[in-house]
DNA sequence: AATTTGTACAACCGCAGACTA
DNA sequence: GTAGTCTGCGGTTGTACAAAT
């Protein structure tokens, strides 16, 4: 059964021959496609107007783009990807000459098992094994047990308080690309994340390159955690990861300590977050002097409406209604990280 | 050298929404 | 309002080629 726009033709499947191509492209670029349904008969074609319109989009538009993906074009369909999902025509409309049907070939054939050798969900784009859901308990407390933090809210005063259950974190090694010029950077470069006190809005992390209890910190890594949800926190931290192992081979998983518990506790509605660096290894610290601070969409502790976003691309297409940007979504510069990545 | 397995990419299928008579 | 048609999208399958056995 065909489709029925060629049930009445006998029509033929299958690749395309050149002859068959060279007849499509010089029709659509003479009088153009018009009703694609009448496309093959003025054509000369034994095809459907839809496989004609298939084939002229993916394969004979002369705006085309040929060749393998670009590490930014990879970066690019990653990063639109954790926000959109699998909408891969408004992905594709962020890298032009490619299509749709190319970038989702190029996920499922690549980025995807990138992604998940990294441990990370390729649909969620969190650790797999954090990807519990975060749901609003209608008064605002947020639990998930799997989760690296909880989270609570206190109606009546207005604050959060988040639990940090883990407090630190092993991200993926990556192999140093910069190791003849930085002494810092020798062979795989596992950033490890322990967190060391907090305060009133900030939580601070010691940055090791080896066990924390059996190193000295490479760095100081200070997190404003002023208004942030469990989600938007976590994300931060698996976006480390994401952009940190995009240029490694080594696919070492997250490996999660557990000792006592962090707080903090933060107001609410607070505007604005960062990152601060002190003493970053060689490649934190260019990336943050080049990119200034790193921008992070604050929500709301209830998990309610997301507003302003930093951005590095166009956003005008993304539905900010839609369930996953309601569930307590993340939106900033990603450039950061990718210099992270691929500066260390 | 022959066969099997894996991978990348091209093409198809079914569905939903828009449009029109 | 409704049925038929067209278009575009995302999931899935098919095919060619390379690598491994």
């Amino acid at each position: 059964m065909g489709h029925h726009c060629c049930t009445k033709q006998k029509v033929k499947r299958g690749l395309w021959s050149p002859e068959e191509d060279e007849k499509l492209a010089r029709f659509i670029t003479t009088h153009g496609h018009g009703s694609w349904s009448s496309v093959p008969k003025l054509a000369g074609l034994q095809r459907c107007g839809k496989s004609c319109r298939l084939r002229w989009i993916n394969y004979l538009r002369p705006d085309l783009k040929r060749g393998s993906f670009s590490a930014q074009e990879e970066r690019t369909i990653i990063d639109v990807h954790r926000i959109l999902g699998n909408r891969w025509s408004q992905i594709a409309k962020h890298l032009p000459g490619r299509t749709d049907n190319e970038v989702k070939n190029f996920w499922n054939s690549c980025i995807k098992k990138k992604l998940l050798a990294q441990g990370l969900d390729p649909n969620t784009h969190n650790l797999l094994s954090t990807t519990s859901s975060l749901k609003n308990n209608n008064g605002g407390n947020v639990n998930s047990s799997s989760s690296m933090f909880h989270m609570s809210t206190d109606s009546s005063t207005s604050n959060c308080s988040m639990d940090l259950k883990i407090p630190f974190v092993t991200l993926p090694s990556v192999p140093c690309p910069d190791q003849a010029t930085n002494p810092i950077c020798t062979g795989l470069f596992p950033p490890i994340l322990h967190a060391t006190s907090s305060s009133s809005n900030l939580v601070s992390f010691e940055y090791h390159q080896q066990n924390p209890s059996a190193s000295s910190p490479h760095g100081l890594m200070d997190l404003a955690a002023a208004g942030r949800s469990p989600s938007s926190f976590s994300s931060l931290l698996n976006s480390f990861s994401s952009g940190l192992a995009g240029n490694g081979e080594e696919s070492s998983l997250w490996d999660c300590g557990l000792e006592a518990n962090a707080v903090l506790a933060a107001p609410r509605h607070e505007d604005t977050s960062q990152v601060q660096m002190q003493q970053q290894p060689p490649g934190l610290k260019q990336a943050n002097e080049k990119n200034g601070k790193l921008g992070v969409e604050s929500d709301n502790c209830d998990f309610m409406s997301t507003d302003a976003m930093d951005s590095s691309f166009d956003f005008d297409f993304v539905e900010r209604s839609s369930a996953g940007l309601a569930a307590g979504g993340m939106y900033y510069n990603l450039s950061p990280i990718d210099q992270l990545a691929w500066n260390c």
